[in-house]
RNA sequence: GUGAACGUAGCUCAGGUGGUAGAGCACUGGGUUGUGGCCCCAGCGGUCGCGGGUUCAAGUCCCGUCGUUCACCCCA
């Protein structure tokens, strides 16, 4: 053997047993999408760096620190995508969309690329489950946003989750907000670490993401953006909490949640849950209604979330979720001598042919070998051809849950494939 | 990027104060010549992550490195 090479860091194989639940979360979650009128698109797995430079914007961690970014052949700077929303604002906006019936509601499921330290729930490469609509400012359509992220927790059986609800406000509110938060951070900037005073000069509402202690005591004096929003937000806001209500759906208002992306104007939320220690975030979105006009489009507004899959599955195996089982096979195919491989491998092509699953040893395994793989590969029946069989163009057929077992004609076992 | 723990067969792990490796599961064969799931027997399988160092001798001690896990940060 030579030298071993394994998965670059943070990434991982999906493996078979890995599949059938994967699958199942993805498939009950596009089911719930396209209930809501939501139709998928998929876009590259990288773009122009600029997309995101622009479009998720400069001071983000995203952007500062945790892109893969490389040069083409053709000398251009490309960025694996390490985020859903600007990709789709692209693709909207390069396909005039904007003469299409608005809203246009799209989903995707796309693999993030994202330069990170790797931690439980957090890797290199993750895959997302998200839905944007675009050409609504309707407070309405947040609160449907949100509702269809809850019924797709619910359509896979993830209880328990909390839901974080806030609003950042419009570019003028945010305006005044932000200048009245820089003056407190000023005047406190004593009681701030280091890299807060940092945040107040790039992003003053960044600090409200700082972990110490001491900080966050300090901040719970700070402005409120709530208190801050003009009338339209403030309106706005009170309208979502109301369609939430509506669809029964509790939420925590979190004056605190500031989500990674710049996009975000008004609406934000985050469903958080409980069993996923650090990396508790299992999916949330927001409003965005300046990204479109800022990566080259018209100002159209949008709202849209994005969900982890690999946190989904992780917070539903810790609440105790049960597996799903694999696809078996209808029949296996026993040649009990040399002889009858080749009327095996002709009786598995002819079953096949009729769209049975099939299995057959490719190993020379022995009589009893073969039968413990049919045993094994959870197949219905053992389909056994010896030598009497070859003589009399039969084929026993096992039961192998019940041990049951007669010998019929060739065309009958081979009828069974059919029926099954 | 920072800190801590860990890294022994495909998998889960044993290997007190150093003396050149074991178990269970899995896999293959067999248990009277054509039969699974239980049981029994045997076999296959490891440069003890990698590279240095200390020592007569290192899986076992020291340093470095890579990786994993957890936390910070940030997020899905």
């Amino acid at each position: 053997m030579g030298e071993a090479i394994s998965a670059p860091k943070g990434t991982y194989d999906i493996l078979p047993e890995d599949q059938p639940l994967r699958r199942w979360v993805v498939a009950q979650a596009e089911m719930v999408f396209q209930h809501y009128g939501y139709r998928r698109i998929d876009t590259p797995t990288f773009e122009e760096t600029k997309l995101f430079s622009r479009g998720v914007g400069e001071s983000t961690d995203i952007v500062r620190k945790e892109m893969y970014t490389f040069e083409d052949l053709g000398g251009r700077s490309m960025t694996l995508r390490p985020e859903g929303t600007a990709p789709v604002a692209r693709a909207y906006v390069e396909h005039g969309m904007h003469t299409l019936a608005q809203p246009v509601k799209l989903y995707y499921h796309s693999p993030m690329f994202r330069y990170e330290s790797p931690q439980s729930g957090r890797y290199r490469q993750h895959y997302q489950l998200g839905v944007e609509a675009f050409g609504s400012v309707a407070p309405e359509i947040d609160a449907e946003v949100i509702g269809v992220l809850a019924a797709s927790y619910r359509a896979v059986g993830l209880a328990g989750l909390e839901l974080r609800l806030n609003s950042m406000g419009c570019r003028d509110c945010r305006r005044v907000y932000s200048s009245a938060l820089r003056s407190f951070l000023a005047e406190q900037a004593a009681s701030f670490c280091g890299e807060c005073r940092e945040r107040a000069r790039l992003n003053p509402l960044r600090t409200f993401d700082c972990k110490v202690q001491a900080c966050r005591e300090a901040l719970a004096a700070a402005p409120r953006l709530t208190d801050h929003l003009c009338p339209e937000c403030s309106k706005h806001h009170q309208r979502v909490k109301e369609c939430l209500d509506m669809q029964g759906i509790p939420f925590i208002t979190d004056h605190t949640l500031v989500r990674g992306m710049d996009y975000y104007t008004r609406t934000t939320f985050e469903f958080q849950s409980p069993v996923l220690g650090a990396q508790s975030g299992v999916g949330g979105g927001g409003r965005y209604d300046d990204l479109v006009e800022a990566i080259g489009g018209r100002p159209v507004p949008g709202v849209g979330f994005g969900t982890g899959v690999e946190r989904i599955i992780l917070a539903l195996s810790r609440s105790g979720g049960e597996a799903l089982a694999p696809m078996s096979p209808v029949a296996y195919i026993v040649a009990m001598c040399e002889e009858a491989r080749t009327e095996v491998f002709a009786l598995a092509h002819e079953m096949r042919s009729l769209g049975a699953a099939i299995d057959l040893d490719y190993m020379q395994r022995s009589g009893k070998g073969q039968m413990k793989q049919a045993g094994r590969s959870g197949a219905r029946y053992a389909l056994i051809v010896g030598p009497q069989e070859l003589a009399e163009r039969t084929v026993t057929v096992r039961d192998l849950a019940s041990g049951d077992e007669r010998t019929v004609k060739r065309a009958q076992a081979v009828a069974l494939g059919a029926e099954a």
